[in-house]
RNA sequence: UGGGCUAUGGUGUAAUGGUAGCACAAGACAUUUUGGUCGUCUUAGUCCUGGUUCGAACCCGGGUAGCCCAACCA
């Protein structure tokens, strides 16, 4: 019997309706009591986040039931398939926290399969058949209009086996001949209608080699390889709903030519559906990210911008920031469109708690801080990390700072200094007070010289301020008792001008500027006969990727490995890009913070 | 137009015949050395229609709308 190992916290939260079918069939004793599930990816592509939904959903049942999940690459079509994808399939899952029982394959039972198929023919439920696929096609019928038989369904067992032989042998070129099996051509479920299990497709397989030259289909793989293998629950997504009836048929008819003993309701592989993730803005179909990888709009598979889990994994989320988001939003059987704005917020969430402060000028602008002597140098200690608490929910500080410089000249946010700012701004402005983070505050003079100019800024000859002059109170660094009163101006992030480093910035939007650019695109090719590349430029978005050279920030954050989860502070979260080296500082903006100012319109 | 599936605030989801709740988003207030975080409050929902029932988001009938299925892909 499973043990079930559902922490109390889990149990409050209500189960969703497949994990409410797994604790009632293991209560019932189905299949001995065993919980076995797999992720079945082919390897033809780099995982996304869809995926991770599916493997939250294969892996965490288990892992919450006591059972075992096997990693299974669903590898029955070499056309497509290269153990380039294994290796980062591999990679992703681990790196998103969960681990498999064994990696299998759906070539390791590709001998059992042949076997079965060839019982299938003697049995008279398999025959091969020699028609062009156009013909096939075309008896096929319509879902409204039954199909016809072929002229071959009723050939002689014997013939097709030889046929079926033969197929296998490479001098059967593909397309002539396909074994298919015997069911019904005028089911109202298309899928019924004598499916295709074998086609020749006279290739080499990246693991198998040269030993088969005929290949199973899906449907004639899936169950059964499930049933092979020892699943239970066989999780996946709405789409392969109508295929269920026909997963039910072949599990039945395999179980009969193994001879296994038992009820078949008590020892077989069952099929579970639940909706896939859609997220608005996105592009998640595995053929089209291939072309955005080919056509060099992404940089690659790992681009930030895409939905592959490297390349959020790049972007700077953290597996629990996409586990979170995928826990948010559950799973149902209904088709539902999420808004990409709850996976920011899941992210937002996980980063506040994880991500390290560092102070960041995305576009600087020079301040001088006049009656602070010239050449000195302090260090300030700024908190890594506030939300790092103790029981009393107080910061913790041991272990958790480091040192920031703090000099004469700095350069501040071009946001926050305004002429005019008006009396909503709170940031810097002639006869404006202001904090600096971690420093001292300071305040710019309202002087005004004989042509009514403001003393405290220096602009240049188009009238661009270039650079502000302010004084400090030397009572007031952080940590002093002066440092205590109020001030009507917020605080302000800085970077000494001495000892900065400058750095590039790499910010993201959406690639799409459609919230549905999978519709669109399909609507874009059928009303315009364009294809490929072309049917998506029109929904691109031109500014998906702006870069930053002009960036500065503080010395600390030179020698973060890569990955680092950053915050820079009142910006937004940030990553070290993993080409960033100490010498060129590259860091990817994963998510801007929250901004309420912003939003208000100023 | 055959078959299958689905429909709950703007978005996602819970309530499994018995008080329509939660998260995000939006808005307001408070707090703040991040206009962040945390906290308090507000706005806003059972697709339509008939039935069964003491009682229906839930069960049944009929509409309507959306999704999936006619690859030698998975």
């Amino acid at each position: 019997m499973a043990e079930i190992n559902i922490t109390e916290q889990e149990e409050k939260k209500s189960l969703n309706f497949i994990e409410q079918k797994v604790k009632s069939d293991l209560a019932e004793g189905k299949n001995g009591g065993r919980l076995q599930t797999r992720f079945p990816p082919e390897p033809n592509g780099y995982l996304h986040i869809g995926h991770a939904k599916a493997i939250a959903m294969d892996f965490g049942v288990a892992q919450k039931f006591g059972g075992v999940c096997n990693l299974r690459m669903d590898d029955t079509n070499p056309q497509k398939e290269d153990t380039e994808y294994v290796e980062a399939i591999e990679r992703d899952i681990k790196w998103l926290g969960f681990q498999w029982g064994k990696v299998c394959y759906a070539s390791d039972y590709f001998q059992d399969l042949w076997d079965f198929a060839e019982w299938c023919i003697l049995q008279g439920r398999a025959y091969v058949d020699e028609q062009t696929s156009e013909e096939i096609a075309a008896q096929k019928g319509t879902p409204t209009e039954p199909g016809t038989n072929s002229p071959y369904r009723d050939r002689p067992a014997e013939e097709s086996l030889k046929l079926f032989r033969e197929m296998n042998s490479g001098n059967v070129e593909p397309g002539k001949m396909i074994l298919r099996a015997k069911i019904d051509m005028a089911s109202p479920n298309m899928h019924f209608r004598d499916p295709i299990m074998y086609r020749v497709l006279n290739m080499e397989h990246w693991r198998t080699g040269n030993k088969w030259n005929a290949y199973p289909m899906y449907d004639f793989t899936h169950g059964q390889s499930d049933y092979l293998e020892g699943v239970t629950h066989s999780i996946c997504t709405l789409e392969f709903v109508p295929h269920h009836e026909l997963y039910d048929l072949f599990v039945t008819w395999i179980k009969e030519w193994r001879g296994d003993k038992g009820d078949i309701e008590d020892n077989r592989p069952r099929q579970f559906e639940f909706n896939k993730l859609n997220l608005n803005y996105t592009l998640m179909s595995k053929r089209n990210l291939l072309i955005l990888t080919k056509e060099g709009v992404v940089n690659g598979w790992d681009d930030p911008r895409m939905p592959t889990i490297c390349g959020i994994r790049r972007r700077g989320y953290s597996p629990q920031a996409i586990l979170n988001f995928i826990d948010k939003i559950g799973y149902t059987t209904f088709d539902a469109l999420n808004d990409i704005k709850l996976m920011e917020a899941a992210c937002r969430e996980d980063l506040n708690t994880r991500a390290i402060r560092v102070s960041a000028v995305v576009n600087p602008l020079k301040l001088v801080i006049d009656n602070y002597p010239e050449g000195k140098v302090e260090e300030m200690t700024a908190i890594n990390n506030p939300e790092l608490r103790d029981e009393e929910g107080n910061t913790i500080t041991e272990g958790n700072t480091h040192i920031i410089h703090f000099s004469r000249e700095l350069y501040i946010e071009q946001e926050d200094f305004m002429e005019d700012g008006g009396k909503k701004f709170m940031r810097l402005g002639p006869g404006k007070e202001v904090r600096l983070k971690n420093g001292y505050i300071i305040a710019c003079s309202d002087e005004q010289d004989e042509q009514g100019n403001f003393k405290c800024i220096e602009k240049d000859e188009n009238g661009n301020i270039v650079c502000v002059h302010a004084t400090y109170d030397p009572d007031s660094k952080s940590g002093m008792p002066g440092a205590d009163r109020k001030i009507k101006g917020k605080t302000l992030h800085w970077v000494s001008c001495q000892h900065s480093i400058p750095c590039e910035v790499r910010n993201y939007e959406c690639l799409w500027t459609c919230e549905n650019p999978r519709d669109a695109i399909k609507q874009h090719e059928k009303e315009n006969g364009v294809r490929g590349i072309d049917a998506m430029r029109p929904f691109l978005n031109p500014e998906s990727l702006t870069i930053n050279k002009n960036a500065l920030i503080e010395e600390f954050a030179k020698e973060l490995p890569a990955l680092s989860y950053l915050q820079f502070q009142r910006i937004g979260y940030y990553n070290v890009d993993p080409d960033s080296t100490p010498e060129h500082l590259i860091f990817n903006k994963t998510v801007g913070l929250k901004d309420t100012w912003q939003k208000s319109g100023k």
